[in-house]
DNA sequence: AATAAGAACAACCGCACAAAC
DNA sequence: GGTTTGTGCGGTTGTTCTTAT
């Protein structure tokens, strides 16, 4: 089961071309999904010598792959400390955060949830978030979908993972412990575990739907605006799990969601994959799209 | 039950940079 | 000071799994 990319790399790296052919040994190498013996292989020789030099170990461990594929599979997979399984709200909104802060600076992101991979976020990134910023037909870095994340998903991200903790939102920003707002160092590694704040920025985003337990947000209140105009239509979540709106792709007003009585879930697509429920997505949240 | 479509994941590629030679 | 080598990063793509029809 080989992948079957068109250029070869070498066991140092090198790129194979006319000029520079493949060695004997360059075309012994495998590539393409690792095997329980590579595995078995790899983790061995790791326990038994420790990791670097990834070229040479390659080598001496006799596995035919190069240093990068040995390096990639170690980190992104055999390493004990390597967590696996859905995303939690609290790393979405961790991702959320730090992307709105860094960009695509996966392993910077990564560095600050622990056990996660950049490949992993970077994953989740381009599958759940990119996926939905194309379904509301706006850019991933554009203005407005950039507030759609900091003004819709974040405070729903909170509220679930207070209802999930029973935390109070404050608690919930000191435990989800991200960079500060404007901040571009690294955090200090050491200085509580390399984690700092929420920025207050966000945190007062955030809180825009924990307005009554007295967090502060400037905005018109979602619901209240939303009752104003559609009164009582708010059953309209869909069951996206993964705290990312989910709307008709081609419209913000899908027939089925306005027509009076009936399933506001017809004609949505339905995102929940991930382990925790409900969606965050209603018709309230087109609305207030609408207004950035 | 079969199959098509979409989502999620794993792995590779090219490039950049730093250290070693 | 230039070249080679090793490593890390972000982007991309192929494969597998899941869901819908």
């Amino acid at each position: 089961m080989e992948m079957g990319r068109g250029l070869g790399v070498g066991v140092h790296g090198r790129t194979w071309s006319s000029a520079n052919p493949p060695t004997e040994e360059d075309m012994d190498l495998r590539r393409g999904p690792w095997t329980v013996d590579e595995d078995l292989v790899l983790m061995n020789y790791i326990a038994a010598h420790g990791e670097g030099r990834w070229n040479c170990l390659a080598r001496c461990a006799g596995l035919k792959r190069t240093g990068k594929s040995c390096r990639l599979r170690w980190l992104n997979y055999l390493r004990p400390d390597v967590r696996r399984g859905n995303i939690t709200p609290e790393e979405q909104l961790l991702i959320l955060e730090l992307h709105s802060r860094w960009g695509n600076r996966w392993s910077k992101i990564a560095q600050q949830l622990p056990g996660r991979t950049d490949n992993e976020i970077k994953n989740y990134w381009r599958t759940r978030v990119q996926k939905h910023a194309k379904q509301l037909q706006c850019d991933v870095n554009s203005k407005q979908f950039k507030d759609v994340m900091r003004y819709l998903w974040m405070p729903r991200l909170v509220e679930r993972i207070r209802a999930a903790s029973g935390s109070s939102p404050a608690a919930i920003y000191q435990n989800a412990s991200v960079p500060m707002a404007g901040s571009e160092q690294p955090a200090e590694p050491g200085s509580e575990a390399g984690q700092v704040k929420l920025s207050p920025e966000t945190s007062s985003a955030a809180g825009s739907s924990l307005d009554s337990v007295g967090m502060q947000f400037s905005s018109p209140r979602i619901s209240d605006c939303f009752s104003e105009c559609y009164g009582g239509m708010q059953g309209g979540e869909n069951r996206n799990g993964d705290g990312i709106p989910d709307v008709q792709i081609g419209g913000w007003w899908p027939e089925s969601l306005l027509s009076p009585g009936g399933n506001s879930n017809q004609g949505l697509p339905d995102f929940e994959q991930g382990a925790w429920g409900e969606s965050l997505w209603s018709v309230e949240d087109t609305w207030l799209q609408q207004q950035f």
